[in-house]
RNA sequence: GGCCCCGUAGCUCAAUUGAAUAGAGCAUUUGACUACGGAUCAAAAGGUUUCAGGUUUGAAUCCUGACGGGGUCACCA
């Protein structure tokens, strides 16, 4: 961590010429610009107000003494308009090369015996994935990669939306319109089928409102007339009762959504130690509001409804229990946030979750809070824009939803067909062909989801494909294949021990930049920010071509240069193998 | 309407959380494979960071206001 030790050393010499002891935070320390000479950059501004003193002034007596103190770490410093630029010795870089130029754990924190779950996924059985879905999955998968890097025990879960109205007008419309058929005997994925009727039910829906109102019906009573609606929440009634035909239904329905989400997570690589299910977990909660009334923290209205008052925070009034004491929606993350601290009592738990539901997970952890709840604090939604259209918003109803799998399936074609294009891997076998354009198709989707911060909504444009070129998944790929394969042509010994040669601009560069990784990690866990490692990534691999453009690595002007050039280069390698995987994405070794 | 988020090149995104001349990719134009992989590299062009004020040595970043876009304010989940 050169910035940091930079700084450590700053913040020494300041006290030792001014006799004031500053902290890291009070100024700044960044990679040197480009244009300017130098590796690494004090900003003095902050420093120079409190010591009464010129940015000059402050910069020859800290520059001199920190050169002075370390003559083996520091090479030179100069001063330019208050900005205080270092140029480190080959030395440390070196020597951190030697050390992990094939070090898969290089930047991984060790295990600090923190316990975080990530729950993430989370979908409804009534429909098939779609984009948002895949952000959602890919972040969350990813999440837990970086925390894992960074030495917390991580627990990924998944809950269920396996229960409710919605599920039961899938199952209304099969009912009604599927004369039996399973998506066996039509040959459809399990999700898509009961997905196909969710959207029957709301055709036939809309068509009896209609009627309605055409017989002179009010809108309003007409969408709670609809004898279709109607029907739906007599089967949620009799499913909360336990009617075994409708349980024998929702039982089957959602089987076969089972089987379909199970093909598309195996694909995209999504798993989970544990999944919960809302038809399992729907009535926890129910005890920590009678608990919460006890405390005071809620209170009932004459009705019987339950609620808090929230209004002091700035929010509203919030319902907790239904007057016919059934719950709603946060009733039962209060439960299952209770459950899983009891199963698992993490030191967090990570919701990801979209940005639609700010207002709801501050409601959450408000309330957690009020009722003193242990692992109130330990609550964080990470929340994240949506997916939208050039058009805008998707829309299950109007049609201008990007399925899941026919995005994915999409990438693959695209990736089969740039590959057969380049011709660069016919003697790889039918398995191993479909296996690289799995992971070349896969890799650009991911990258192309997780390469924008996670908080800003993304635009995705349907007409466009999914770009191979520039700041994507495939480019960082194709660069550590290539790195492979110069590598397979040369042997890298243990020299390089006592190198003494100057490094030219390319192979320093490198170094610096593989030298951050690990504030890059830290960085993307602190921050929960896939897209933190996606831009180095980018970054390093830009670097690397221009590097090997420039300079020749097997043909180098001496031995000890190739080898340094070898080294580099695996290190490069692994860190972008490590990186990738933190993403989610695999690299070959060849495409 | 109340509250929250966002507005950066033609398009999609960055900017080390307040620092030096705001950076990339795509698209456009030009150049580079008998040196290790051209899914690459080198270069050109493209900006009043929505607008108007303010704070600061320094603002895309912080504050106020306007304009534009989105979310949310369910006894739905």
């Amino acid at each position: 961590m050169l910035s940091k030790i930079v700084r450590e050393k700053a913040v020494e010499a300041i006290e030792s010429v001014y006799g004031i002891r500053f902290t890291a935070r009070d100024f700044q320390v960044n990679p040197t610009k480009p244009e300017f000479e130098g590796d690494y950059t004090i900003v003095l501004f902050s420093l120079v107000k409190q010591l009464n003193t010129s940015p000059d002034q402050l910069g020859n007596a800290l520059g001199a003494k920190m050169i002075a103190d370390d003559p083996v770490f520091f090479e030179s410093f100069n001063i330019i308009k208050g900005f205080l630029n270092f140029t480190i010795k080959p030395a440390f870089l070196i020597d951190m090369l030697n050390r992990h130029y094939q070090d898969p754990c290089f930047g991984k924190a060790p295990m600090n015996g923190k316990k975080i779950m990530v729950e993430y996924s989370s979908p409804n059985t009534n429909k098939p994935l779609h984009l948002g879905h895949l952000r959602n999955n890919f972040l969350g998968r990813s999440i837990a990669e970086i925390l894992k890097a960074n030495g917390y025990d991580v627990l990924k879960t998944c809950i269920v939306n396996d229960r409710g109205i919605h599920i039961c007008k899938s199952m209304i419309a099969w009912s009604r319109y599927g004369n039996q058929s399973t998506p066996t005997s039509t040959g459809t994925k399990g999700d898509h089928f009961v997905g196909d009727f969710y959207v029957k039910f709301n055709d036939a829906y809309k068509l009896e409102v209609e009627g309605l109102v055409a017989k002179g019906m009010d809108k309003a009573t007409a969408e709670k007339e609809a004898p279709i609606m109607l029907e739906a929440q007599q089967m949620l009634f009799d499913w909360e009762n336990g009617k075994p035909e409708v349980i024998e239904l929702w039982k089957t329905m959602n089987l076969w959504v089972y089987e379909g989400f199970d093909t598309t997570y195996k694909r995209i690589g999504s798993d989970f130690a544990k999944t919960y299910y809302e038809s399992e977990t729907y009535l926890l909660g129910k005890d920590t509001i009678e608990l919460g009334i006890r405390k005071g923290v809620f209170f009932r209205k004459e009705d019987g409804s339950v609620w808090i008052d929230l209004t002091a925070e700035g929010l509203d009034e919030k319902l907790v229990l239904r007057k016919d004491g059934t719950s709603v929606y946060i009733t039962q993350d209060i439960g299952l946030a209770q459950k899983k601290y009891d199963e698992f009592g993490m030191d967090q738990s990570i919701y990801v979750i979209g940005d639609e539901q700010n207002y709801h997970m501050k409601v959450l952890q408000l309330i957690c809070k009020k009722l003193g709840l242990p692992y109130a604090d330990g609550i964080h939604h990470l929340s994240y824009g949506m997916v939208e259209l050039p058009t805008g918003k998707m829309k299950s109803r109007e049609g201008t939803v990007v399925d899941a799998d026919d995005l994915v399936d999409e990438m693959i074609s695209i990736s089969r067909k740039h590959t057969q294009n380049l011709g660069k891997v016919n003697d790889f076998s039918e398995a191993e062909l479909d296996e690289l354009y799995n992971t070349i198709g896969l890799g650009a989707l991911k990258y192309f989801l997780l390469r924008v911060d996670p908080k800003k909504k993304m635009i995705f444009n349907p007409e466009e494909s999914i770009d191979f070129h520039g700041f994507t998944g495939p480019f960082v790929q194709y660069t550590h294949a290539r790195i492979r394969s110069v590598l397979k042509k040369s042997i890298i010994d243990s020299g390089l021990k006592d190198y003494k040669l100057p490094l030219l601009k390319g192979e320093k560069d490198l170094l610096l930049l593989a030298e951050q990784y690990e504030v890059i990690l830290k960085q993307a866990a602190d921050g929960l920010d896939p897209s933190a490692i996606a831009t180095y990534l980018f970054q390093l691999a830009q670097t690397f071509n221009s590097f090997y453009a420039a300079l020749s690595i097997n043909n180098a002007e001496n031995e000890e240069k190739k080898q340094l050039r070898l080294k580099i280069s695996s290190l490069v390698a692994t860190i972008i193998a490590s990186g990738m995987e933190m993403l989610g994405i695999k690299v070959p070794e060849k495409m």
